[in-house]
RNA sequence: GGUCCGUUCGUCUAGGGGUUAGGACACGUCCCUUUCACGGAUGAAACACGGGUUCGAUUCCCGUACGGACUACCA
């Protein structure tokens, strides 16, 4: 099937000439016969350089869902060599929300996905933002009822609602045209009236009975939809605006597109897809199909939505989005702390595998290792508990002097003043405890300010009368003690210990609730070093007070 | 309802006619550490069901069940 063929013959015609010959003569490009093997990877040594797009909508942020969509196109891009063209689909005036776009593009450099061509990245197949296409569409729209593949449809929405209250799963196709109005009952003359008196109209794809159409997607394999189970999608709106379903052919045919890697959402309007590129004579170069797994929500009922964000407690957006309302406004992976090399990897492997057991993948790493094939069939569920475990092991692993800049601007935020030297130390030290970037200045705020609350429990337990003069004695050696180093001052706190009779159990907690607050973090003299002497002393004779204020 | 897609541990997944069904997250236990975390070790945990095909099916085929997407002048 031509379909098959799609990737060879395509890049053997002149796109140049397409676009040009266009504008002088309808439409229909010359085709060329170039027949080859279908290959199952959707790529083969012949082929050009393939050319993907990533074609949002700016109804508001970018899901996460989108932004996986877009990744598994640049990585298919990166690592052939490709193009990745960033397409904005603004085609519904009504749900255009400003902010969108800028949102998007920040998403996408924020991820490191930056495109080669689009909005915002210049390119030789603008204009990419398809409001700016308006007259493009409309030309291609009024040539395919020329063609006799479409129709004008005067039914307003109000009359097909009426149709559809009315009658049972009521559908705008071969069996119910017959009885609307359009220009299949009204006749060629009397719809061109009505047209050019200005009359509201849609075009719709002529959708024959009687035929399989077959698709051969990449992910799914060969995929058969009957031609009498589909309508007749409205193309062109009455608003002089394409549909997604024009727009998008006629801009792949155009930008010469090569691949349409996309939710699966879209798998089953591919079938009139296949059809306008027939209809459009654009067969011989169809991009080859590969429709993505959907993300699931983390309880599995339907795919992840805006909403679960807020639901589950967890971001489902790169970016935080400010909306009209709070209800409208989402956190994202970014704010919450989480490293965009992490929410790569972590989407990277939500839906598709390297074949192997690696986990931990670069942005390189993951070009060089993505392929369709190891994309999965089934929607995943959205596993938050492992995006952190990725941010973790991305925390982990980055230089601390690399993650101390990363974490400086929530210091700065919090009103800290810091030098880069004991902020590089400080990180250091909560290196290994972090999962997100706030953990540095929120768990281990102390690091920054005075310890705020001691926890009253261990208090209670561990401190006795009997440990004031200990205490007492520390702060007092403290004081001129040499070197300040974390060896050193474990052996001299032990020895200071055993003259005592103290076990490092009555020690060694109270030390670090007196220097922390809390039973939980660094290792004590690690943090004492860190704090310096000043601090050290300062924190034991403030606990000693306040202890003492207890009794 | 109709159309289409899917189904291996709780989750992400590997595998694929004969395997002790592998890894990772999460969880349990132990070690390291007088904290927490990291790290190490270890444990529990899966082929939806029913028919075929086959010497043998988790793997191939067909059904069923369940899940999902789509079914707008939204994308």
């Amino acid at each position: 099937m031509a379909r098959c063929l799609a990737n060879n013959g395509h890049f053997f015609v002149s796109d140049a000439t397409t676009l040009t010959s266009y504008h002088k003569t309808p439409i229909f490009v010359p085709q060329t016969n170039a027949k080859t093997e279908c290959p199952a990877n959707g790529i083969d040594n012949n082929m050009m350089k393939p050319r993907v797009r990533f074609a949002p909508s700016p109804t508001g942020a970018l899901h996460i869902g989108g932004l996986r969509t877009a990744l598994y196109n640049y990585l298919f891009a990166r690592k052939h060599g490709g193009t990745f063209i960033l397409r904005i689909e603004d085609t519904d005036q009504g749900r255009y929300v400003p902010g969108a776009e800028d949102y998007i593009i920040e998403a996408l450099k924020w991820t490191g996905l930056v495109p080669d061509e689009g909005v915002g990245f210049g390119g030789q197949n603008g204009p990419y933002r398809q409001s700016d296409r308006k007259d493009t569409y409309q030309q291609y729209a009024h040539a395919l009822v020329q063609s006799g593949h479409a129709y004008y449809a005067f039914d307003t929405p109000e009359a097909l609602d009426a149709q559809r209250q009315s009658i049972d799963n009521f559908t705008y196709n071969h069996t119910t045209r017959d009885g609307l109005s359009n220009s299949l009952t009204l006749g060629d003359a009397a719809s061109q009236q009505r047209v050019d008196a200005g009359e509201p109209f849609v075009i719709r794809l002529k959708v024959l009975p009687g035929r399989e159409i077959h698709i051969q997607d990449l992910i799914r394999g060969s995929v058969v939809f009957q031609s009498s189970e589909l309508d007749d999608k409205v193309l062109l709106k009455a608003d002089g605006m394409p549909t997604y379903h024009l727009a998008n052919i006629v801009d792949d045919h155009l930008m010469n597109i090569t691949h349409v890697i996309r939710g699966e959402e879209w798998l089953p309007s591919t079938a009139h897809h296949v059809l306008l590129y027939e209809g459009f004579g654009w067969s011989d170069t169809m991009p080859q199909f590969a429709h993505l797994p959907l993300i699931m929500k983390p309880v599995g009922n339907g795919k992840l939505s805006k909403r679960d964000g807020a639901k589950f407690g967890m971001p489902v957006f790169p970016l935080n989005w400010k909306g009209e309302t709070d209800e409208d406004s989402f956190e994202g992976f970014r704010e919450a702390g989480f490293l965009p090399e992490a929410v790569v990897n972590f989407l990277a492997l939500l839906g598709w595998h390297p074949g192997n057991d690696q986990e931990i993948f670069s942005m390189e790493a993951l070009m060089e290792a993505f392929t369709i094939e190891n994309i999965g069939k089934s929607g995943a569920r959205f596993d938050f508990e492992k995006a952190k475990w990725f941010n973790q092991k991305y925390i982990q692993a980055l230089d601390t002097e690399a993650l101390a800049a990363r974490v400086r601007p929530l210091v700065a935020a919090k009103g800290y003043r810091t030098n880069a030297e004991y902020l590089e130390k400080a990180v250091g030290l909560m290196q290994e405890r972090a999962t997100v970037l706030p953990d540095f200045v929120e768990t281990g705020y102390y690091l920054f300010e005075p310890v705020k609350s001691y926890e009253a429990d261990a208090v209670q337990k561990k401190w006795n009368a009997a440990m004031a003069p200990f205490m007492a004695e520390l702060i007092q050696v403290l004081h001129d003690f040499e070197p300040f180093l974390t060896l050193p001052l474990e052996e001299m706190v032990k020895k200071i210990m055993q003259e005592k009779g103290l076990k490092p159990g009555d020690v060694m907690p109270l030390l670090r609730i007196a220097l922390v607050g809390t039973m939980k973090g660094p290792a004590v003299f690690d943090t004492a070093v860190v704090l310096g002497r000043d601090e050290t002393i300062q924190r034991l004779q403030t606990f000693l007070q306040y202890v003492v204020d207890l009794q």
